[in-house]
RNA sequence: UGGGGCGUCGUCAAGCGGUAAGACACAGGAUUUUGGUUCCUGCAUUCGGAGGUUCGAAUCCUCCCGCCCCAGCCA
């Protein structure tokens, strides 16, 4: 990470940090979390978490601890835990050695429940769910007191060691705080803090039947680990109230504090991991890393590199407001960031077959190429041209429409790193008029230079020569949904499901230095954008690529539709 | 409806009483063997609305309007 980013702009959260550092409010450390529930893979919106936090920590010299909140074994698994650590990793963060689970706390939580019983601030409740729900009242009514508020202490602890020791069914009892049914704030309704769950935890195996509820979890692990700030979505506002009513019961000296910021959107996806996790179930993607998907494993097989997101992280800032970040913005910094880095190749993806009438039959010849038009360390190739080469069926118009600069009937064009290009004819298909083929001659004396008799050439295309290409399977990937709040109308984003999301093409046509391309690499085709061999199918000799993300096409804009 | 949060350009977002940063998007133009990159230019007389305080208000006060969150033994 360099240190331009590490200074990240200014926010209220740091605004908060910087004046915590100034009145030595925390002894001068600054430690967050960064506290995900393994139940589900991260995606663009924990990366935005993930940022913040171990970013201010970077920035202020301070601490991220990574945590597993896995307080609830039902959906919980390893799967997700390995993709979580796997994930924040690669997205260039690291906690030294602080991966905490808070199945690690259960028994220091247990407790400090009991702390909370013998001091009269916790009861059992043996209401059932439904009766629990009527007791809360409403938004305008205030709730009941349940008939079992008063029990004593020593009931309540006989009663919360036997849940503990299974001697209950699920449901039987939960453990509530005793704050206040008639307060304004739901959450602060004598709030559940432990519920019997006879289901076997990812972790701790069978070792618990009865779990800490988040809101009593939380902010004690936060405790535990001297969080100084414990920065969470805006949603867990409510919660607040809570966090510090329980902090304020059973913890003295320095206690973390809970700031709030909105959660990020992205236009034309999805960021809510119940519904990430029906596409996924449903099989409407091919998985959590379908390259199509917000997660950060998707992200990664499409071939984002961790510092696109980064980038994007930074960019987007961090507020209170309700926001929906065009999408445009991320794939900007995807650009801008394999602009840079990304080796420029030629790859045919629909192609036209074209001979050279004039060119020597049987002759081959190679150019040297630069990698990186701006760039000149990036080095050269060598490129084998040939008299017959592949083009883009684009590339070519019978009837050129306005303002067309590639080759027709009367043209000439640039042919990539190579020569000048001059149509002759075209075989067609006597019965359909398709196009079959083209025969072009060549300006010999235009070799990677401009033709000597001062003439313009405008257009430029890109080729490949047909005795020397590598065929390959490509996959153009698009926008998952087609409108860009697909979870508008709540009830059903499916049906705002974007078909053309995913098309295969095969074969293409690669120049040849991309036959052995490795997984995971990414580069520009030139003319098209920037690629990326898959990270699970692709093979040296049997390259399959992703399509990243497009270049900007001002072309597309004149014609008014797509080019690829 | 009770409580909480939020309203600054199409989209994010600075601004913290001294007279509206920046980015994306969009629109022009220059350079270009990628219709790419790069480079110029334009793009909120106005900050949800109405009053008020002040020499001066997006920033302070009052009222109003709109959007989001909370009534899981989820997080």
């Amino acid at each position: 990470m360099t240190q331009t980013e590490a200074s990240s702009p200014s926010d209220f959260i740091r605004e908060i940090i910087e004046n915590d550092l100034k009145t030595n409010k925390h002894g001068g450390i600054t430690a967050t979390r960064f506290p995900p529930e393994p139940n589900g893979y991260l995606h663009i919106g924990h990366a935005k978490s993930v940022c913040l936090n171990f970013g201010i920590a970077m920035q202020y010299g301070g601490t991220c601890n990574l945590r597993l909140d896995d307080t609830d074994p039902s959906g919980e698994s390893l799967e997700y835990v390995d993709s979580i650590i796997n994930d924040v990793h690669w997205l260039g963060f690291d906690w030294g050695g602080r991966l905490f689970y808070a199945s690690d706390y259960f028994e220091k939580l247990y407790q400090f429940a009991v702390e909370l019983i013998t001091a009269g601030k916790a009861y059992v409740c043996s209401l059932s769910a439904d009766e629990i729900r009527e007791y809360r009242g409403s938004f305008t009514e205030p709730g009941k007191e349940s008939p079992y508020r008063n029990r004593s202490v020593d009931e309540n602890l006989d009663l919360f060691q036997r849940m503990r020791a299974g001697e209950f069914e699920d449901g039987a009892h939960v453990l509530r705080a005793k704050i206040d049914m008639a307060s304004s704030n739901v959450v602060m309704r004598d709030p559940i803090l432990y519920r019997i769950k006879k289901e076997p935890h990812y972790r701790t195996g069978t070792d618990w039947l009865i779990y800490p509820m988040y809101d009593f979890a939380h902010c004690l692990s936060d405790a535990i680990e001297g969080i100084t700030h414990s920065i969470c979505t805006l949603e867990f506002d409510n919660n607040r109230a809570l966090y510090d009513w329980i902090i304020e019961q059973l913890i003295t000296g320095r206690r973390p504090r809970q700031i709030e910021f909105a959660r990020l959107n992205v236009s034309y996806t999805l960021l809510s991991k119940r519904k990430l996790i029906e596409l996924v179930d449903k099989g409407y993607v091919a998985g959590w890393d379908d390259p199509r998907m917000p997660t950060v494993a998707g992200m990664r097989r499409r071939g984002y590199r961790p510092e696109a997101i980064r980038k994007f992280c930074s960019i987007i800032g961090v507020a209170k407001n309700e926001n929906l970040v065009d999408i445009s913005l991320l794939e900007h910094c995807v650009r801008e960031d394999l602009n840079e880095v990304a080796p420029r190749a030629m790859a045919v993806l629909r192609p036209l077959r074209v001979v050279i009438d004039n060119y020597p039959e049987g002759q081959t010849e190679e150019f040297e190429v630069p990698n990186h038009p701006q760039n000149q360390a990036m080095g050269t190739r060598k490129v084998p041209f040939s008299r017959v080469i592949y083009i883009e069926r684009d590339d070519f118009h019978e009837n050129p429409p306005k303002k067309y600069r590639r080759l027709g009937p009367g043209r000439e064009v640039r042919l990539r790193n190579s020569y000048v290009l001059k149509y002759e004819r075209a075989v067609k298909n006597e019965h359909t008029g398709e196009v079959l083929e083209l025969h072009c001659t060549y300006d010999k004396d235009t070799r990677q230079g401009p033709p000597p008799d001062g003439r313009k050439v405008e257009g430029v295309i890109h080729w490949v020569s047909a005795e020397h290409a590598v065929p390959a399977e490509i996959r153009l990937y698009d926008r998952l949904f087609n409108v860009p709040e697909p979870a508008a109308e709540s009830d059903d984003f499916l049906k705002n499901l974007n078909n053309g999301s995913l098309e295969i093409l095969t074969p293409c046509y690669l120049e040849p230095s991309l036959k052995n391309a490795a997984p995971g690499s990414a580069c520009q085709f030139e003319r098209l954008g920037y690629f990326c061999a898959d990270n699970k199918d692709s093979r040296p000799g049997k390259p399959v690529f992703n399509r990243v993300v497009t270049l900007r096409d001002s072309w597309q804009k004149i014609s008014g539709q797509g080019t690829i």
